[in-house]
DNA sequence: CTGAAAGCGCTAACAG
DNA sequence: CTGTTAGCGCTTTCAG
């Protein structure tokens, strides 16, 4: 990367000569014409570019705290926008400024990311979505600044989640409660550890009201409505559909019932269904049906991401913190009110 | 903002000893523990945060182009999603390490951002969803970095867009060729350029097809699914359904629909509805009934910025340029296939 | 075991 | 009209 001092000496003049012409001041500090053609074609040449970390350096205006956030560039970037809208909230109470850089990763491939174990990229980092292998990586190889690890468990990091056990275990309660005698899982392909503790709790309260559910009773799809739409199409085909389904995340629930809808099934007649709220709030208030959800509160989990790490900062926090907000049942039209 | 000299005084030690802890070399270099505790407890006495400018700076191996994203913190952020997906798919055919900063901001308050008016904060900075007043104030206070605005129109800036006057003239089109003859505008109560240049050609095209739209058919809501919600509600009960309805953004016309399902009027049977679409493709696909909308392509939008940027910095750019691309129609379940 | 000093890229005060 | 230079906060090499 070129620096002013190439191109000063490029240009056959000083860098402050170029400093001023960069920013603007070439008129009033009466440099020729000619000169500002020669810095601006070595600018050119040398494809100049003005160092933000150097500028932030020198006016002192160094002190932006800098929060890198991991997040999976998969179909889950959709719900990048409820946790922004958390993270928001919560900056506008601070009155230091925070500067949020979003920094997609691939699903499995964290150990990729240079900017993770680098201590001159960010101030402190989220990381959200961690498959089980990501996590596996990180607990092992410790990230030298501050972390916040969303929705999963650590040891070594700070954790910000929910009580993924409970939702699992309420969505049966409820499913339950409502009738439901024969149930299908609708679990997304990939693994990760959120999604593990809320179907195996699922699973347990179903087994200890008689409800057992076997290896066939669990449908694995991709996470997206697509996913979910195909699944429900493909369990339509095959005469497979039980009188409950219960929807590891919202966006394969509206898939779902965008298929039952479109094969005439009865929702929540012929077909109950619940799902795990992780999308914004309205799109399943006002989905037809509504949906019944165990809703994550993400905006207040990612929230509480910001408290945390302005606590770790402040040095107030040491030891590895863990705070989980509790999920919530909204029962709507997709489920029966016995 | 305490510096590490201010912590090496306090600890009565040099600059480089409390580097070398905070680096985590204490074992290494063999400081003495009495030492690692005085300057731990100056860290925490004043608060220290290392500067992630300086660490940039000094590890020049670091030379990040930052992008700042102005982007509203209100309803709109359920379009980030979208954006992000775009912009992440283009920063991925790059070599470069590129920073993306989110930068919320409040409708209509773009001028108090003086991240916008700094050279110190980003590289280039992209600007979305600008109201008429803060599209007016950038304009008379020109920033002194690279800009791309998106989905306005500048003299001054690089703006990338859509077609927005022929969005509103295919969503007419399509309505009256579906045979619509009392249409409804759903509109926004905020005003700004791309709606104004969506309806306008909108209503044009209904006027050359002998159908008037006058004050009285516009409807003006939340750009929210619960505004969308609360309009159609409204119209039900005050007898004001027409025959056809245009929501100049998906997310109103899934409330919309939501409130016509609720109250029982079928849809296109009844009232047809078309949709400008900026939100998840899928939402819209999968919605019941499928929303036909014309597809504003955010993530090729998106992507283009990116390639805006770094056409900017690598100074082949030097003119405002502008970028469109073409919204494309999607036929789907809320209108008749006449 | 600890400190002095150079230098990352840039801007602005001051000097010619 | 243009150049010299100090210094922003930090890490690292080299000397004690």
């Amino acid at each position: 990367m070129a620096t002013i001092k190439d191109v000063a000496s490029l240009a056959g003049v000083s860098v402050s000569t170029v400093s001023v012409i960069i920013n603007g001041k070439a008129e009033e500090r009466k440099i020729s014409g000619q000169t500002i053609q020669k810095v601006n074609s070595a600018i050119r040449e040398l494809n100049y570019q003005p160092s933000v970390s150097a500028r932030r350096l020198r006016s002192n205006q160094s002190n932006v705290y800098t929060v890198g956030v991991f997040w999976a560039s998969d179909f889950r970037m959709s719900l990048l926008s409820r946790f922004m809208t958390g993270l928001q909230s919560e900056l506008m109470k601070l009155n230091t400024a925070v500067d949020i850089t979003i920094c997609p990763y691939e699903s499995d491939k964290l150990k990729n990311e240079k900017r993770l174990y680098s201590i001159n990229s960010y101030n402190a980092v989220i990381i959200a979505n961690t498959s089980d292998e990501d996590n596996e990586y990180i607990s092992r190889n410790p990230i030298p600044v501050p972390v916040v690890l969303f929705n999963r468990e650590s040891e070594i990091y700070h954790t910000v989640g929910t009580d993924n056990a409970a939702a699992g275990r309420k969505a049966a309660e409820h499913l339950i409660s409502a009738g439901a005698r024969r149930v299908t899982m609708l679990c997304q392909k990939t693994s990760y550890l959120a999604m593990t503790k809320r179907s195996d709790a699922f699973i347990k309260t179903c087994l200890e009201n008689n409800i057992e559910i076997t290896k066939k009773d669990i449908v694995y799809a991709d996470g997206s409505i697509a996913g979910g739409a195909e699944a429900g199409n493909d369990l339509y085909r095959k005469y497979k559909l039980t009188d409950a389904v219960y929807c590891d995340n919202d966006s394969m629930a509206q898939g779902f019932l965008h298929a039952m809808n479109k094969n005439n099934v009865s929702v929540p007649d012929d077909v109950q269904v619940i799902a795990i709220g992780l999308g914004n709030y309205e799109f399943n208030k006002f989905f037809n049906p509504s949906i019944t959800v165990v809703d994550v509160p993400m905006e207040m989990m990612a929230a509480q991401c910001i408290k945390t790490v302005t606590e770790v900062a402040s040095h107030e926090l040491t030891a590895p913190s863990r705070t989980a907000f509790e999920s919530v049942l909204h029962v709507r039209g997709t489920t029966k009110n016995i």
